[in-house]
DNA sequence: GTTTCGTAAATTTTT
DNA sequence: TTTACGAAAC
């Protein structure tokens, strides 16, 4: 492999590195371009507050981006010290703030043991919301009413504002304004916060409480916080009021911001140093992870953005191995080729599995991945995509639990309400509801007195009456008992694996994630809940509700790394792949739309790059599944960004594949096509530029898909409707734009068409 | 009240 | 390709 830097505990801090862990007192902003060793900057600087300046861990407020990242670092700092920094505040915004509030909630009109409500809780409480007040879900999406609000929550918009900012035909601002302002109470009532309560909450305990302001500014004598470009507006507030007395550091990089879509604003970056006018201002421009060649690639895309606080990117690293760029037929053929490649450079010795991942824009695309894998027998761990924590059964058993830590919980009873089947339906539950409402209890509650309910039928109010009193029963029993403990006594209780396996076929996978669920909360209650209050069961489901998608691992620990390439943010592998660099899916279609979407996803794009050290692979495919339907795509702008010296190109063997470089261009040079041949054999190593002779045409036969927009010389512009027979036999069958022409069936061999976009 | 079947719709990223 | 929802049957 290629020179290797030494591992990092036994290189000496850089200058600029050095300065960040130094400078102690006042605030400071660190610009830390990507691998520029922030994350060590950071670890280093926790550490020495807390073993040369004294400072007890218990005063240091540490916010980083995934809870794993929370582990890691805290794991590092373990290390350094020699001793386990017991104490130490560091987590995400939302763990953090939950911690907080767990203190805090009386105060706030909240019970201590309040909810979390993940996005399928608030959803559901939206829709009862609307029914309640008489808005139409099929006229407004609950969906799009939950959009609205989430998004003036992450602009610290009241409902009141919402409202008036909402003109006067604008009726879906309007009907989310309404829902909105009953949302408030009504997760009060159910002692339940979502996730963007999580930030809001502690804002308006300090403005409603300063002297609880004042003591949490006093405990938490250092703030720092990573990912900072990332931060949205409530979250920068609650910075800079903890931050006041000045000993905070953020460190951030604004080429890395990729969250503006949920509420991120990097203008929090230029006003942290209008907050702080004392702010240290400490670049870190030195890459200590990637060869040139990466870093021109990356330098590439990220160049043609506007507005930028501007870096320079060097690395000592000399060099590298060229980037790989390849065109494939479709994702299939995509897929396989990376999981072909990957294995030669793991039999031929460069890399190991575990050094490599496949980066990719949407979820969606790991499926012909896994399956590329599975069927090649190379191991592989996927990360994110569904989380464990979100599969039904799963919620199912966690409703139950949830409704003994807070009976208040409306959510989960209307889910724990039918697992089993009661023989309690809609129009019981809307009764109960309804009831519910005007007694001002929550559900539970209602269901214990639902003797008084003349509207139901003997066996519904017998029915609702024995679910609340086994939950009565049970909650007076539990009491400390660890959460596997309570989740057997509830699995045993309603039968579980019996409802499961009367499911069929799938039931029994279920019951396998339900024993796994009973294991890992096993496992979990070994581990001390550091800091956290409550019963064990209580911090057990805290913790549940706040596990990122980055936290669920499927696979196996050796093997390549698959994840989106928002997951990857903060990671590095030797080796990346990154597909799927199509017009429309990267950069996606809808973000082009907006005013700063492009700009994002370059970003992205640039964060996905800058996750290699030595080699980067790309990849597209000319054609791609999307809903079932088989659609053509063109290679993304992004590649087109790439300096053309540090290009190894390549197709696989059954693609005739056009000159991606001239797509969209006035003419293109007949002949000239970019293409290298699919069995070039070997990588290149890219000394300096310039490299990359054109070569030679392939000469397969055209590959046309179903949908592509092709031109004949005689019946002009058509789409494509399907292809029938093989080689100088294919046929495509053709409906041309004019409909004098109609639908005609040509032979490829002879018709001589063009791809419109090409001919252009 | 529950299950089953059919049709329609849908796919961005995540704490 | 898979999921979500609605209608009709059971």
């Amino acid at each position: 492999m290629i020179d290797t830097p030494a591992p990092e505990l036994e290189r000496a801090l850089n200058p600029a590195q050095q300065e960040a862990v130094d400078h102690v007192h006042g605030p400071m902003l660190v610009l830390a371009g990507a691998g520029s060793g922030k994350t060590r900057v950071l670890t280093t600087r926790i550490a020495r507050l807390i073993d040369r300046h004294g400072v007890p861990p218990d005063r240091i407020f540490a916010v980083t981006f995934t809870n794993k990242a929370a582990g890691e670092m805290k794991h590092r700092i373990g290390r350094l010290l020699a001793r386990d920094p017991s104490g130490l505040w560091i987590g995400t915004f939302h763990s953090l703030s939950a911690r907080l509030l767990r203190r805090e909630a009386p105060r706030l009109g909240f019970g201590s043991q309040f909810t979390i409500y993940d996005e399928d809780d608030r959803l559901g409480l939206i829709r009862r919301l609307m029914d309640q007040r008489g808005h139409s879900t099929k006229l407004f999406p609950p969906r799009a009413v939950q959009a609205v609000i989430s998004s003036a929550k992450n602009r610290m918009t009241p409902p009141s504002e919402l409202a008036a900012a909402a003109g006067p035909f604008d009726r879906l601002v309007q009907v989310s304004a309404d829902v909105y302002a009953a949302m408030g109470p009504a997760l009060k009532a159910a002692n339940a916060m979502d996730f963007d309560d999580l930030l809001l909450h502690p804002l308006t305990l300090f403005a409603e409480h300063p002297d609880r302001l004042q003591y949490y500014q006093n405990k938490f004598s250092f703030v720092l916080v990573d990912e900072f470009q990332d931060t949205n507006r409530a979250q920068y507030q609650l910075i800079r009021l903890l931050g006041a007395h000045g000993n905070v550091c953020v460190v951030g990089d604004d080429d890395q911001s990729i969250y503006g879509w949920r509420g991120a604003d990097v203008r929090n970056m230029q006003d942290f140093l209008k907050d702080f006018p004392s702010a240290r201002l400490v670049r870190l421009e030195e890459n200590y992870r990637s060869t040139q060649v990466v870093l021109d690639a990356a330098n590439g895309v990220i160049a043609e953005n506007t507005g930028r606080l501007g870096k320079t990117l060097t690395t000592r690293r000399g060099g590298g191995e060229a980037v790989t760029l390849l065109a494939a037929a479709d994702e299939r053929d995509e897929a396989e080729w990376v999981v072909r490649e990957l294995e030669r450079r793991s039999a031929a010795g460069d890399w190991r599995y575990e050094d490599m991942a496949v980066l990719y824009r949407t979820n969606a695309q790991s499926r012909a991945l896994e399956e590329a894998f599975r069927r090649a027998g190379i191991p592989y761990r996927l990360i994110g995509s569904i989380s464990f924590y979100e599969r039904r059964e799963v919620k199912d058993l966690l409703a139950y639990l949830r409704l003994l830590t807070n009976p208040a919980d409306d959510e989960a009873f209307l889910r724990a309400v039918g697992v089993p089947r009661r023989g309690l339906g809609e129009t019981s539950l809307a009764i109960l509801e309804r009831t519910a409402v005007q007694w001002h209890k929550p559900l539970l509650a209602t269901a214990a007195g639902a003797e008084a309910i003349a509207e139901l039928r003997p066996n519904v109010r017998e029915a609702f009456r024995a679910l609340a009193a086994f939950i009565e029963g049970l909650a007076g029993r539990i009491r400390d008992k660890p959460p596997a403990e309570v989740l057997e006594e509830v699995i045993r209780a309603i039968d579980y694996e019996a409802v499961l396996h009367a499911e069929g076929p799938e039931g029994a996978d279920r019951w396998e994630n339900v024993r796994e669920l009973v294991a890992s909360a096993a496992n979990w209650s070994e581990v001390v809940a550091e800091g956290a209050e409550g019963t064990p069961l209580e911090r057990f489901l805290a913790e549940a509700a706040l596990l990122s998608s980055a936290d669920s691992v499927v696979g196996r620990e050796d093997g390549v790394t698959l994840m989106t390439l928002h997951t990857a943010k903060g990671l590095e592998w030797p080796v990346v792949v990154l597909t799927g660099l199509e017009q429309g899916l990267f950069p996606l279609a809808r973000a082009e739309e907006q005013p700063d979407g492009l700009e994002e996803e370059r970003r992205l794009c640039y964060v996905g790059l800058t996750r290699a050290k030595d080699k980067l692979y790309l990849t597209w495919a000319r054609a791609r599944r999307r809903g079932g339907e088989l659609r053509p795509g063109m290679a993304s702008r992004f590649l087109r960004a790439l300096p053309a010296a540090i290009l190894d190109e390549r197709r696989t063997t059954s693609l005739w594949a056009p000159d991606w470089r001239s797509a969209g261009r006035a003419q293109r040079r007949s002949g000239e096509s970019a293409f290298a041949r699919g069995d070039r054999a070997g990588p290149r190593r890219v000394e300096s530029a310039p490299a990359g002779q054109p070569e030679e045409a392939s000469q397969d036969a055209p590959r046309y898909v179903k949908g592509e927009r092709v031109r004949h010389r005689r019946f002009g512009s058509g789409t494509i409707q399907g292809l029938t027979g093989t080689g100088r036999d294919l046929k495509v069958s053709v409906a041309f734009d004019d409909a004098e022409v109609g639908v005609k069936q040509l032979l490829v061999a002879y018709a001589g068409l063009e791809r419109e976009w090409e001919s252009a």
